[in-house]
DNA sequence: GTTGAAATATGAGTAATCCTCATATTTGTA
DNA sequence: TACAAATATGAGGATTACTCATATTTCAAC
């Protein structure tokens, strides 16, 4: 709502940092972004307090991130890779109905309680529906994961139209990722009835016909 | 991003209109502040700029808005109240399943083709998941929604448990705003094939049982 | 050990933007 | 006509993301 400017491309990192004290630094300004996110949200965080508790100048903090975004885009990227493993690892023998039934049910259940524990990820994930490069990587990335749940599907339904179980993996993916969202700005037992409610509802789709 | 300071509460409007004049200029700062958001998104537009194109000055302006989210509200409330009424209109006198399919099929026809056509719409929708003023008055606005559909549900399963109801209702009205958002950022006929999943889905899930 | 280039560090300063406020003008009414 | 309330104005205050000229450190080659 800023200095945000076009809110259209993200920059590449200004530098890699190749020396060991510089990444140091750099983990230091990530941790002192992430606490302050935390506290705050993204939107509060302000690139001067980061510096700040991260013991480094404000130019030290563009040497290794081109802009505000760049650090939480960064933070989001850790999130990124771990879940997508976690994923993979859930999905990658499921080969029956009831496989499905419990990886899929397991899965909903560690993104819910991760969504619960981590308040920079739930920050990341909310200012990805309004910063436009953001919602596009969160979307490519959506795809990717949908992408197991196509594979389960076509072992599950060999004779089912593959764009259509494209499309619906794609969905329910998305529905989940509204759903956790939507779970966590509720009171906790409302949402731990709506993530119930999504997961018979996905299942439901997912092992129709 | 950039002004917002901590993004809590939204101020209540500085003055109402009472002079004919006035009432005037404030619908030219909507007007303006409506095509602003229309060409460059919510977040680019400039509080200059609304003034310069509505030919007030900056202070007029903020006579009569406290703040710039002050503007976006007053444009989201409108659709609010108008899509309100919509739904309302199509879900009251339904009392079957075939009927219910019917009036829900074409209520979310309704809403795809408005947010296609409406970029101040999509805009401010998408600006509320950032925004915890505006996400809280969304989940209200989502809730009173929901109530048609809840309505509507009890007298099809007149046994069913109240509470799950609602659930049900609440958690596949929010889905259908997330499938429209994410209908609209994919290629139009990508976003068909899931506006029409996400029918089936919905159906499915509010028919069953 | 010296040297020099590349990497890294610094923070005062620039630019952009939201919003305020003292002041001026207009409107409606007694 | 007089006067208060409503409305209009725009220069300027306050923040804040981000730049850049300059200083320091690292490290490899000699």
């Amino acid at each position: 709502m800023e200095g945000t400017r076009a809110n259209e491309q993200i920059a590449s990192p200004r530098r890699a940092p190749s020396q060991q004290r510089s990444r140091e630094r750099v983990e230091r300004m990530l941790a002192a972004a992430s606490a302050l996110i935390a506290e705050q949200g993204s939107d509060a965080m302000r690139m001067g307090e980061v510096a700040e508790r991260a013991e480094v100048s404000i130019g030290s903090l563009y040497q290794f991130f081109p802009d505000k975004r760049a650090i939480v885009w960064a933070l989001a990227e850790r999130y990124t890779v771990e879940s997508q493993a976690c994923i993979s690892a859930a999905l990658k023998d499921v080969t029956d109905a009831e496989g499905l039934r419990r990886a899929f049910s397991e899965l909903v259940d560690i993104y819910y309680r991760l969504f619960l524990a981590e308040p920079v990820m739930r920050d990341v994930w909310s200012g990805t529906q309004a910063d436009k490069a953001l919602r596009r990587l969160e979307l490519a990335d959506s795809r990717a994961n949908a992408e197991f749940l196509v594979a389960v599907l076509k072992r599950l339904r060999p004779g089912a139209d593959p764009v259509s179980l494209e499309t619906t993996a794609f969905l329910v993916w998305q529905m989940g990722e509204a759903a956790m969202r939507l779970a966590i700005s509720v009171e906790r037992q409302e949402g731990d009835r709506l993530v119930a409610a999504y997961k018979r509802m996905a299942l439901r789709e997912l092992l129709a016909e």
